[in-house]
DNA sequence: GCGGTACTGTCAGTTTTTGTCAGTAGTGTT
DNA sequence: AACACTACTGACAAAAACTGACAGTACCGC
């Protein structure tokens, strides 16, 4: 039995046992030692599964490291996929692709009368008259506003001055014809708007910026006058 | 990358792949060699996936295979919010509260470190210019094309000039400003665009139209020379 | 401290995996 | 029939990984 085949094993027994098995006797049943089951167990966690084991229990995986079964109703899926497709044709490759991505596996959950109704359906997002040049920085953009990082970019205001900035960024606004990336501007110390097609260069820093981003957001959606969306 | 998280990918690769995929197509996605692919199939195979493989054409993953897709990533997750919310926030109220309802269910089957990153999404749809006035007809328009109903409308043409046309409805296109219906005209006995702002009336007829939905898209894309999407 | 369980680091021997290359089976062509 | 072509398989050596043994660490309750 090869590993890859021994891991799916693996999964399956965990999900079959309802209470905690203690790490021994999985290794038993898988005919391997324990040493090679503790490696397994990581290998298994490095994949996104969470494992849990608890001294004097066992182990247990959590779920959600694989997808149940999903229903929709079909306008809820032609929701889903409109929405995606606006995604795969509008915004950067690397989103682009993950929206495709995130079709597939719902695709793959579906009972098959809908998943036949998914992929034959016909609402499509047209194409735009600004194609979105701009790309290689806007997985960075995002990656930063996910992990709550500082980034550190060449901007050139709409005075075609440019300045180089530190800013905690916290928000991406999609707009018809531009992407506008909000954050708290070190520089200014105050909540500034950067057109993305405006920025000039960008680094992600390693440093994390000392607020929530919710809290900016909220923070910033009462300086801008604007209820929560 | 190891074997079993390869294996896993190209699981996931089969699925996204509507048509057969040929071997040395998924190998090179895969980055591995031709021989390795076949070794890879061979081991999904024994592991009791369906695939089938046709000289000529590629391989196919016959859905029913016991193993569930993996858990969305971030970043699959925040496509999925930031195109349901596009959808919110540019179309026909119905298909708007659709696409938060998807979400909820989605967000239902998460684990919680996923749900609060789904929650907490900072990508947002900037409103756009021209706002979406039309609404009652939009559900109308949906359910005639998904079930392949024939409608009959009073449409003004460019030239303003008003004309009642029984059509088949086939595709709705979202432009940056305005909707699309395309459809068999009845009337003039070939495919034709119709703005959705133009449509002065309309009525979804009892009958459905004597073609297929996919067959008239696919006709409908080879006169006017678009690849399929 | 002490004894116990759960787990990790290291390492050498072993196994698996991999790409190359040669070869086969099946198909369609001339 | 000979031929070209594609899809696939077998063999093999080099490279990569996996594995179990064993020693060691971390943490617990007492």
């Amino acid at each position: 039995m090869s590993r890859s085949e021994r891991l799916l094993k693996l999964i399956h027994l965990l999900r079959s046992y309802r209470y905690p098995a203690p790490g021994y006797q999985l290794a038993e049943t898988l005919g391997i030692s324990l040493r090679t089951f503790y490696r397994d167990i990581a290998s298994l966690q490095q994949q996104g599964a969470s494992i849990e084991g608890e001294p004097g229990l066992g182990y247990v995986l959590k779920p959600g490291f694989m997808l149940p079964p999903l229903m929709f109703t079909e306008e809820e899926l032609e929701a889903l996929v409109l929405g995606s497709r606006w995604v795969a044709n509008r915004t950067d490759s690397e989103l682009s692709e993950s929206a495709i991505n995130a079709l597939v596996k719902i695709s793959a959950v579906l009972p098959a009368e809908l998943r036949n109704s998914l992929d034959e359906n016909t609402l499509f997002v047209g194409p735009t008259k600004q194609p979105v040049t701009e790309s290689a920085e806007f997985a960075s953009i995002r990656q930063a506003i996910r992990a709550e990082q500082k980034i550190t970019i060449h901007y050139l205001d709409l005075k075609e001055q440019e300045s180089i900035r530190t800013i905690w960024p916290f928000a991406l606004g999609y707009f018809d014809n531009l992407r506008v990336l909000a954050g708290w501007c070190e520089l200014r110390q105050s909540f500034r708007h950067f057109r993305t097609d405006r920025i000039l260069q960008l680094e992600v820093c390693e440093a994390c910026y000392p607020r929530r981003r919710r809290q900016l957001l909220n923070e910033w959606r009462k300086a801008e006058g604007i209820s929560s969306q």
